[in-house]
RNA sequence: GCUGAAGUGGUGGAACUGGUAGACACGCAGGACUUAAAAUCCUGUGCCCUCAACAGGCGUGCGGGUUCGAUUCCCGCCUUCAGUACCA
């Protein structure tokens, strides 16, 4: 029978299913290996057309992995809660539970008929209760623990406890809030319930914090940034205002050092990496304190007793050493203290300033990076070395965010500092020897020894550091510190479709529901909206009440929190006792292969190391590091297709249409006037004439050109189906083409057709471009074996490329010609016994290793070449031997598992999942010859066999012998000959 | 601006440690089969010069360098894509 993949597929995936072929054993004398896809959030539009290049690649892997003898841990699951589903709920009232199950039963089934080899019998859905009820446990774990610096890890909240009661707080070093309080253990006892949970929660590591949020009014919700465009909602346009509020947050900075440090010991892209370091962006410097002199400030009549108490501005820098050439100090315009510390003279300068730097959105800002802009306030601070009074300006390169939201000056040693001394005219002072041309720009050196500096005048980089850490900090005025860019991370959506946070309130303090109690199950509510008074839509759920009394916390975990752990999930996906029994952790312990999308950089990857190591601490796993490996797939483009068109107008109206070739229409485009327009209609038979070929005569005439997107599920390599555009709208009907032989074609004409060439472009796969390609269409038109090999003979997986179904032609040929290998002329299954020639092994072994190599390197689409090279070799040897058949079975199985498995089984053997990948054997590839390159001063000339045992010597004389080397010599002397056996021979003249 | 990745025929791409650039596939052209088309099979296909063969020249974004030899290593520049934070 010829290949029938259809019949064959459905077979397979029917066996694989009804015998869980590919169920990972609980615990195994095999050694373990776990691959793991980000799993996907079941979106209405199916399954996205990237997504599968990835879940390829984890499954090639996966099936080689039990083929080399492992115990696989391979699964699937669904990112279920999240935002879209919602949205379809505000606006249909469709429950968002309903609609996420059936994006997953479409998804399922999309999954199910590419054949991949996941266990199901392990499949997570983060909305399911069954799963979030561990989410919400360890929230409940988060909250009961805290960072102590001293042990460097996570600690029960009870261990804190004991330390405030043997000895109060001074002791302790926590990650922890600023403004906890200093007491003793007398004291501690003598602190109410409130009092005490109210400290607690300043430790805890996740706690309630005030934090600004993007708040529309008008939609009586909170949006993310991205969905915040210039002030007003991206989605309806409405005004967004800052608005503090109580939030949840995460206390990942206590992990920044151990996030950083992890990084070096685990395999992933070195890009990837250095996204994650400079997200947590340490800089190692110090905090120094520069005094408010308020001689001329009515400070006392402030309200901010911060600001009374403090009396100094605290800046952050990497460069203490510089410290005495200040000359000025610059706080952010969005600095909480500006309006207190501006004096009344330079109110209206610095008032203009904040509202001309709130109109700049942050790109305007970047983009803006030469202009030099800035407000003096009016008020002096006092440099606590020097003692000299400087000034104090406001400026919008400083960032509220970042260290203290205050920067000092130092224009002779930082550059963007010598841009803002030079335009407002500050002080530029020397403070190193080796500083030149400190007058045409900022020399930020660090050799030398240090000028115009006080007590560390004479000294050097290093030893000046050290010596003013330690000044600084006997002084009280500062000291060394490590700053990180990374900040909490704010744990809370005022969504519906989320986990419920496991918390009520009673007198205002957040307290744990207990553990038996969980899971706090979403509750069902009228709608999907906030409440009239700006509540969370969980604050319509009626009679909702903790013990009936207490309410409950009202705003939903954010979409990472599911996905922060689920990789432990799959361990143990049925437990009911555990998020995971210990026995599996322990077997499994970590992913030894991840494979994902670079986006998740800085958020998912990021959040479930934090997760991953709290959990370490606590003891509930194994491993500092969840994934060992990680590889990215690229992201998947759109091509568009286009069609061009032709409209001739007349009067305003349309007297004709035509569709036009690509190469006709660059032809159009080309022509510079009317004359050559007109020979062009002539050319094409269109009845259209100019009455006048005069540029600028007046003339209602006119021939519009322009292109259009035309779907790209009706064109084949680029040519377009003139048939189905003309079926595709009912506009189209009677369309007229001109094809790129200057031909025409009507639908009346009939005839023969000629090829419609379509324009090209590279652009975001969206449904508006027309350019979306569903893998259904493909698994349909080929099978799932051929799309699986074409996606990955697309290129490299880690590359971004542009999705283009041109080239599917050839994988399902190759799959063809691979079958044919099985059966005589007339299709019927035929193989051979006989013993297989030297040349067959060679293939045969060639392709083992090869195969082998790449998998191990993720180089996916070299393997496939490879396969096609083997399969016409083996053809032209005409070979149809079992004993090399059956072993390229196995190797091509991981990549065409169906095909592969209906062979096996015609080959008499049952279950390929079980099977062992052959072993490769190099004695079959060893060579007694080899045809050398034979080049003139490195240009290759021509072939030469030689045998592979000679040595340069001989080498080099049987080259010199061969007669057509001495033609290509022509008589000259070579002055030096290279060789290298095996590789090359190259003589120089 | 900074960081990272990439740039090779008409197209996707290959060349793994500095050693025959363009494997494999698509497309295209020609041929076989067919009444015809589709499918299939065969041959050719980087560019230039040449009627053609032989031979030659040029060729991996651009300009230099190292080397017997560079797509690969070094320096400088250009373009595209992704990320991002004027980070003190």
């Amino acid at each position: 029978m010829d290949y029938q993949f259809r019949e064959i597929e459905q077979k397979w995936q029917k066996y694989w299913a009804d015998n869980q072929s590919f169920k990972a054993q609980a615990n195994s004398d095999k050694p373990k290996y776990y691959v793991l896809d980000m799993f996907p959030y079941p979106s209405g539009a199916g399954l996205h057309v990237g997504h599968p290049l990835g879940y390829i690649a984890s499954d090639i892997f996966a099936r080689y992995k039990r083929l080399k003898g492992f115990n696989v841990l391979h699964p699937m699951g669904y990112d279920s809660f999240g935002l879209p589903a919602e949205q379809y709920a505000i606006q249909t009232g469709q429950h968002p539970a309903v609609t996420t199950e059936t994006n997953i039963n479409t998804y399922r089934r999309q999954l199910d008929q590419i054949g991949f080899s996941f266990d199901w019998s392990r499949e997570v859905r983060t909305s399911d209760p069954a799963y979030y009820k561990w989410t919400q446990w360890i929230f409940m774990q988060l909250f009961n623990s805290w960072y102590n610096l001293e042990t460097d890890k996570a600690e029960p909240i009870s261990t804190l406890i004991h330390k405030f009661n043997e000895a109060g707080s001074a002791d302790v070093k926590a990650a922890c809030d600023e403004d906890t309080k200093t007491f003793l253990p007398t004291d501690w006892a003598t602190f109410t319930e409130e009092e005490k949970q109210e400290e607690l929660l300043k430790y805890r590591l996740t706690y309630l914090k005030e934090s600004t949020v993007n708040w529309c009014p008008a939609l009586g919700t909170v949006l993310a940034n991205d969905e915040v465009k210039d002030g007003f909602s991206e989605r309806g346009g409405f005004p967004v205002e800052q608005k503090k509020m109580m939030q949840w947050s995460m206390r990942i900075t206590a992990y920044a050092e151990r996030l950083l440090q992890g990084l070096d010991t685990i395999d992933w892209p070195e890009p990837m990496k250095e996204m994650q370091r400079n997200w947590i962006g340490k800089s190692v410097g110090a905090s120094v304190k520069f005094a408010i002199d308020n001689s001329q400030l009515a400070i006392d009549g402030t309200e901010n007793s911060k600001l009374r108490t403090e009396n100094y501005i605290e800046v952050f820098t990497t460069r203490v050493d510089t410290i005495f050439g200040v000359s000025y100090l610059v706080l952010a315009p969005e600095h909480e203290w500006v309006a207190e510390l501006t004096t009344p003279a330079q109110k209206e300068e610095v008032e203009a300033y904040i509202a001309q730097t709130k109109k700049k959105s942050e790109l305007d800002r970047m983009a803006d990076a030469k202009t030099v802009s800035g407000a003096f306030t009016g008020t002096y601070v006092v440099n606590p070395v020097s003692g000299e009074r400087v000034q104090l300006w406001i400026a919008d390169y400083v960032l509220a965010g970042y260290g203290t939201g205050a920067v000092m000056g130092v224009p002779s040693g930082d550059q963007r500092d010598w841009l803002f001394a030079t335009h407002f005219g500050l002080p530029i002072i020397q403070i190193l020897d080796s500083q030149k041309d400190i007058d045409q720009q900022a020399d930020p050196t660090k050799e030398g020894k240090y000028i115009n500096s006080g007590f560390i005048n004479g000294m050097e980089y290093k030893e000046a550091v050290a010596f003013l850490n330690q000044w600084l900090e006997e002084q009280g005025v500062g000291k060394a510190k490590i700053n990180y860019r990374q900040r909490d991370a704010i744990f809370g959506r005022q969504r519906y479709w989320g986990e419920p946070i496991p918390v009520y309130f009673k007198d205002g303090l957040p307290y744990l529901l207990k553990e038996e109690e969980l899971p706090l199950l979403l509750p069902e509510i009228d709608k999907y909206l906030p409440t009239e008074t700006g509540e969370p839509p969980l604050g319509r759920a009626e009679g909702w009440k903790y013990e009936g009394k207490y309410e409950y916390e009202l705003s939903t975990m954010p979409g990472w929190a599911g996905s922060s752990w689920y990789w432990y999930r799959y361990m143990d996906a049925q437990n009911n006792g555990a998020f995971a029994s210990k026995d599996a952790v322990d077997y499994w312990k970590d992913v030894d292969l991840y494979i994902g999308g670079s986006e998740h950089a800085t958020g998912h990857l990021l959040y479930s190391r934090f997760w991953n190591k709290f959990l370490k601490d606590l003891g509930f796993v194994q491993e500092e590091e969840p994934f060992k490996k990680l590889i990215n797939q690229g992201m998947i483009q759109g091509r568009s297709n286009f069609v061009y068109r032709l409209n001739c107008i007349e009067d305003g109206k349309i007297v004709q249409t035509r569709f036009v070739s690509k190469g006709l229409y660059e032809q159009w485009d080309k022509a510079a006037n009317l004359q050559e327009q007109q020979n062009l209609l002539n050319k094409w038979d269109i009845p259209f004439k100019y009455s006048s070929l005069e540029f600028l005569a007046e003339n209602n005439q006119l021939v519009q050109a322009g292109s259009l997107h035309v779907d790209v599920n009706i064109v084949e390599n680029d040519r377009l189906n003139v048939q189905k555009f003309r079926a595709s709208r009912p506009e189209y009907s009677d369309a007229v083409f001109i094809f790129e032989d200057g031909t025409t074609s009507s639908p009346t004409g009939g005839g023969q057709e000629g090829a419609y060439i379509c324009g090209v472009e590279v652009e975001k796969m969206s449904k508006s471009k027309f350019n979306v390609v569903n893998p259904d269409v493909l698994i349909a038109q080929y099978g799932a074996d051929t799309l699986r090999m074409y996606e990955m003979f697309l290129g490299p997986l880690e590359q971004s490329k542009p999705w283009n179904t041109n080239g599917i032609e050839g994988v399902f040929k190759f799959l063809r010609k691979f079958w044919r290998l099985f059966h005589n002329e007339a299709w019927e299954f035929t193989v051979s016994d006989a013993e297989p020639t030297k040349a067959e092994l060679k293939s045969l072994h060639k392709i083992i290793k090869k195969v082998q190599d790449d998998i191990e390197r993720f180089s996916f689409n070299t393997s496939v070449s490879s396969f096609m090279i083997a399969v016409n070799e083996l053809t032209d040897l005409k070979c149809n031997k079992r004993a090399i058949l059956q072993d390229l079975v196995v190797v091509l199985a991981p990549y065409a598992p169906h095909i592969c498995e209906e062979l096996w089984s015609l080959l008499g053997n049952k279950d390929l999942s079980t099977a062992q990948y052959p072993i490769f054997n190099p004695n079959y590839l060893v060579e007694d010859e080899f045809a050398y390159p034979i080049s003139i001063n490195g240009k290759m000339k021509m072939n030469l066999n030689l045998s592979l045992t000679l040595e340069a010597k001989e080498a080099e004389e049987a080259v010199l012998a061969n007669e057509q080397v001495q033609g290509f010599l022509n008589g000259a002397a070579p002055k030096k000959i290279i060789f290298v056996k095996g590789k090359i021979v190259n003589i120089v003249v």
